[in-house]
RNA sequence: GCGGCAUUGGCGGAAUUGGUAGACGCGCCAGACUUAGGAUCUGGUUCCUACAAGAGUGAAGGUUCGAGUCCUUUAUGCCGCACCA
């Protein structure tokens, strides 16, 4: 019977929806594991072949554990906000719902056809109101909550505002206002005048994670620095929990070495260094006597507290809020004309262009240690964002610093003996101090250690940690996001009730911002918030009614919807709650997380912070989402090429087989052409399809792999012509619609089935890295699907053989402990060999069989379900349709069989194998030594020599050094 | 600059704890069956070599009875972060 894939695989997608084959419960008395892959954003384009590799891989794992008797929940859903829906509708009206909508109906269609095991019933999409009621509620949570340092925890803004009642005076005398502006540097999600990430092409702010080398991750734009008042979230708070963390999650180093570097802990010292006021150092005698009163203190962060002795210069950030105070009339203009300059450049101009630029304020400060003057420069190689936007510069022990002395003429004092100054600085943290007072003669470290303790003792400063991890910017001014459950009375933002929420994104017929350059929502005719009624009103009513007051014109970022959806997958259909504690005390947390790398500085530290927020509130029972964590590697394209021929002569029509083209006739002369990877297959080009392809290919001709050009081979047999070969070369490079490499899983379903599909994406390679999409292998796993099929063509129940046992038993534990340890591209060669010696076998047994497609289930759940079903029809009372291989366990193993009886040792003199000794296999090895020694082989070899040493290997191997 | 990962036949890749390197698949070669076909089956296929023998996991050292695997140095490629004081 012939292996029909189509008809198998709609037969049992169709049984499995019918019987609603894997809706997962939230009460069962079996152990639960929650496997999850990150949600994808329903692109316009589709899926290609390398969208599903994780979750197929998370599949075949969530398979196997329900067939290990779990409760497995393993959701799928979509991340449906987002910029190219938006830009999309800004080009052509059509309302981003639409677009999505659409787009995720063609996801779920692909998705399904790939067979898996998904519990749709539980589905989420972040644009659901349904669901962004609790990006809304958890964003008041945050707006409700500060950060308590000590306790390191969130709790109510309200047990702040007590504190403050209770024990600062000035409180009670401040305006609601200014309460209100006080508690706002508190919030942890909170209103803030900050420097951004301010992309015009899209219109609104970035996150840094969406910005790489000065351009916007998602197109590619300019982006440049602005300051705009914007909602932020105090991620930074979290920064040592956030740390400390990952040392308890079963993530890759490499990820967890990412996120390590992305918060950037560095341990150090903050010092004060007093700057000489500048009026009683000009005139001292002339006005009236300027008191020390005019000195102020400029706090600076540093790693290296061993080198204020070599402190000569400072400089701050452009941005610190230090540089008006201190820049002398003398200097103004040469500072402002700087600080504007700084101000037009661009982010990615900064980055090209790392020549030493800046300004001398005018001012100087005094080194605490050493009480020299040293002046105060201002410069943008000292970033605002880090420490305290000020520095001490130590030129000789700091590449930068030196940079900017050498530039500006100032002093570099050497503090490391035999550290060679004169050239570069010596940066590293090694070597012993000089020209430093009491730190003289002392190691590196062991000098920061002392003079964190001078600094420490002296109070000039206080040891302390920095992170260069930042609060994130939760504004965007776009329209296709969160709205924020937020109005605002007096200019002051207050949270609308929790219990109107959702509140709904209101429509608009403009998706640009409006003509005044508010967001989109700036254009919606119902958007504003009568706090008498509780409700969304007309937007013009704010101007005239009192009680109506204007909402929040801002959406929120992408990162809002995915932060916190695999608590919802535990109680998707929750009205009263994001999550129920009993759903979450159930499931507990994500025990397997799949997704991509690109993820780690982004969602993998929002999601951690979000959920440590609830955490805080005792809304979460874990305070880590996500246990173990795989990233999958990306899918690349692989490109194939034509190559047209440009020599003398060339009519542009001629095009070359890659074998040839290094041929003397051809080098140089042929221009490769990327050619539709789908009209080529195993790299031979189909010939019809390409003059097909497009009309400047109709009238091709070739020079085919046997150097000819005649398309028919003289056939010694009569009848048909056979087709010639025309190869192809390739190359590969990123899955794109412009390489025409882009492989769509449709097609591959179509010709070779989801089976396959599944089975050679794992078999592509190892899961975790990186490799390109090569169908030239995929015959090869079709194949023995087909092989395998066909040895259920008649099933017996006869007993089966130790040898086919053998065969079974080993194959068990060889998918168990593959897929235990996630290495899935290893089980289809075990899949292959088992097969293979079961057919030499002639095994038809159903006690071998239907193990056979029990273990085969979470890697081809189709094929294997049909041939669990026709082992079972061997008995008509268990041939129903109604239990899938879901129910099967997954089969035990026999260690009678699986050990053989005896072991095999081959026997080495001196590394070379001489001949094998075979002996019970519990033989102990003093036992195995003995018997090597009594052998008559060995005393041949040994000639009358004694051993040097006999050594016996656990495994198999006896050496034998003479 | 800092951090991480990789490097094995013509190709993708196996080798799980340091123990017969090259599993399995592709491709290729040979054969079988066939009114020749992009079907199926069988055998072969790291390199060098007529054989025997030898060499061999980017390179160079080291540890070990034994190294693809561990250590040191180094080269190349990929990824992440980056005026982070």
């Amino acid at each position: 019977m012939e292996y029909n894939f189509s008809e198998i695989e709609q037969k049992w997608q169709k049984a499995w929806n019918d019987a609603n084959a894997y809706a997962v419960s939230n009460e069962s008395d079996k152990p639960h594991y929650y496997v999850l892959d990150m949600f994808p954003y329903p692109s316009g384009a589709g899926l290609h072949v390398g969208h599903p590799l994780g979750y197929i891989a998370s599949d075949i794992y969530s398979r196997y554990k329900r067939q290990c008797g779990f409760n497995v929940l393993h959701p799928m859903g979509f991340d449906a906000y987002g910029l190219p829906a938006e830009q999309y509708a800004i080009q052509t009206g059509q309302h981003p719902e639409v677009t999505t909508n659409k787009n995720i109906e063609r996801y779920i269609s692909q998705l399904r056809k790939i067979g898996f095991c998904y519990d749709w019933s539980r589905a989420v999409k972040t644009c659901d109101p349904q669901f962004y009621h609790w990006t809304q509620w958890a964003f008041i949570q945050m707006f409700n909550h500060y950060y308590d340092n000590v306790a390191q925890k969130a709790k109510p803004i309200s047990e702040l505002v007590a504190r403050f009642e209770r024990e600062d005076p000035t409180w009670a005398t401040l305006s609601e206002r200014e309460q209100q502006e006080r508690l706002m540097q508190y919030r942890i999600a909170y209103l803030a005048d900050t420097k951004v990430n301010w992309c015009p092409e899209l219109g609104t702010v970035l996150a840094n994670d969406e910005v790489s080398e000065g351009l916007s991750v998602r197109g590619g734009y300019p982006v440049e620095q602005r300051v705009m008042r914007q909602w932020c979230l105090r991620v930074s708070a979290y920064a040592p929990r956030l740390l400390e963390g990952l040392d308890r999650l079963d993530w890759t180093d490499s990820l967890k070495d990412t996120q390590r570097n992305w918060i950037g802990r560095s341990e150090g010292a903050e010092m004060q260094f007093l700057v000489k006021s500048r009026k009683s150092k000009v005139e001292s005698g002339k006005s009236k006597v300027e008191s020390a009163n005019d000195d102020f203190p400029i706090t600076i962060f540093t790693t290296r507290a061993d080198t204020v002795f070599g402190v000569t210069f400072m400089v701050l950030a452009p941005e610190s809020e230090y540089v008006g105070r201190l820049t002398t009339d003398e200097q103004r203009a040469e500072v402002e004309q700087y600080l504007a300059w700084v101000k037009h450049r661009t982010e990615r101009e900064r980055i090209a262009d790392r020549k030493v630029t800046g300004v001398f304020s005018g001012s100087y400060a005094i080194n605490p240690l050493t009480n020299a003057e040293i002046p105060i420069y201002i410069s943008d190689y000292v970033l605002a964002g880090y420490g305290t936007g000020a520095i001490m510069a130590v030129p000789a022990h700091d590449s930068r610093d030196y940079a900017f002395a050498k530039h500006f003429n100032l002093p570099i004092i050497p503090l490391i003996e035999g550290a060679d100054v004169s050239e570069q600085s010596f940066d590293a943290k090694e070597g012993k101090m000089m020209n430093s007072g009491f730190l003289n003669g002392l190691d590196v470290k062991d000098a920061i250690a002392k003079m964190k303790e001078y600094i420490t003792n002296t109070g000039i400063g206080r040891v302390t940690i920095n992170y260069r991890l930042r609060d994130a910017i939760f504004s965007r001014q776009r329209y296709w996001g969160e709205p924020f459950p937020i109005y605002y009375k007096d200019g002051m933002p207050y949270p609308i009730p929790e219990d109107c929420l959702p509140l709904e994104l209101p429509a608009v017929t403009e998706f640009k911002p409006t003509a005044t350059g508010e967001p989109p929502l700036g254009h919606a005719q119902v958007w504003a918030w009568d706090e008498k009624n509780k409700k969304v009103v007309e937007s013009r009513k704010s101007q005239v009614e009192s009680g109506v007051y204007p909402l929040e014109l801002c959406t929120m970022p992408g990162f809002a919807g995915s932060s916190a959806y695999y608590l919802r997958y535990m109680d998707p259909h929750n009205n009263e709650a994001l999550v129920s504690r009993q759903a979450n005390d159930y499931w507990q947390q994500v025990d397997l997380y799949l997704g991509g790398s690109e993820h780690a500085t982004g969602h993998l530290i929002y999601s951690r912070f979000w959920n440590k927020f609830l955490f805080d509130l005792g809304l979460v029972c874990k305070d880590e989402p996500f246990r173990k964590l795989i990233n999958q590697g990306m899918i690349q394209g692989r490109s194939n090429f034509v190559y047209r021929y440009i020599g003398e002569g060339a009519t542009g029509n001629l095009y070359v087989s890659y074998n040839l083209i290094n041929n003397p006739e051809y080098k140089d002369k042929v221009q490769p052409i990327h050619v539709d990877v789908n009209i080529v297959h195993n790299d031979v080009l189909d010939i019809t399809a390409f003059r097909n392809w497009m009309p400047e290919f109709k009238n091709a001709t070739f020079v085919f792999a046997d150097g000819t050009s005649s398309e028919v081979e003289d056939n010694p047999y009569l009848g048909a012509a056979m087709p010639k070969q025309y190869i192809c070369g390739w190359a590969v490079e990123k899955m794109s619609k412009s390489m025409f490499n882009v492989v769509n899983p449709d097609d591959v379903i179509a010709n070779y089935g989801a089976d396959t599909l599944r089975l050679y994406e794992m078999f592509l390679g190892p899961l975790e890295m990186s490799k390109p999409w090569d169908t030239n292998g995929i015959d090869g796993v079709h194949r023995f699907l087909k092989k395998a099929w066909n040895m259920y063509e008649t099933v017996t129940d006869e007993q089966p053989t130790k040898e086919e046992l053998k065969s079974l038993h080993k194959l068990i534990k060889k998918i168990t402990w593959d897929i235990e340890n996630f290495s899935f591209n290893t089980s289809i060669p075990a899949f292959m060999i088992a097969q293979s010696e079961l057919a030499a076998l002639k095994c038809n047994k159903r006690a071998i069989l239907e193990p056979f497609a029990v273990l085969l289930a979470p890697y081809a759940p189709h094929i294997a379900e049909e041939m669990y079903h026709r082992c079972r029809a061997l008995n008509s009372q268990l041939s129903t349709l109604n239990s899938f291989v879901i129910d099967a366990q997954w089969p035990e193993l026999n260690e009678a069989y699986l050990v053989e009886d005896t072991q095999k040792y081959p026997v080495q003199f001196n590394g070379k194998v001489r001949f094998t000794l075979e002996c019970p296999k519990d033989t102990p090895k003093d036992e195995v030594e003995k018997l090597v020694l009594a052998h008559e082989d060995t005393a041949r070899y040994l000639a009358g020599n004694t051993p040097k040493k006999v050594i016996v290997v656990p495994g198999r191997i006896v050496n034998i050094v003479i």
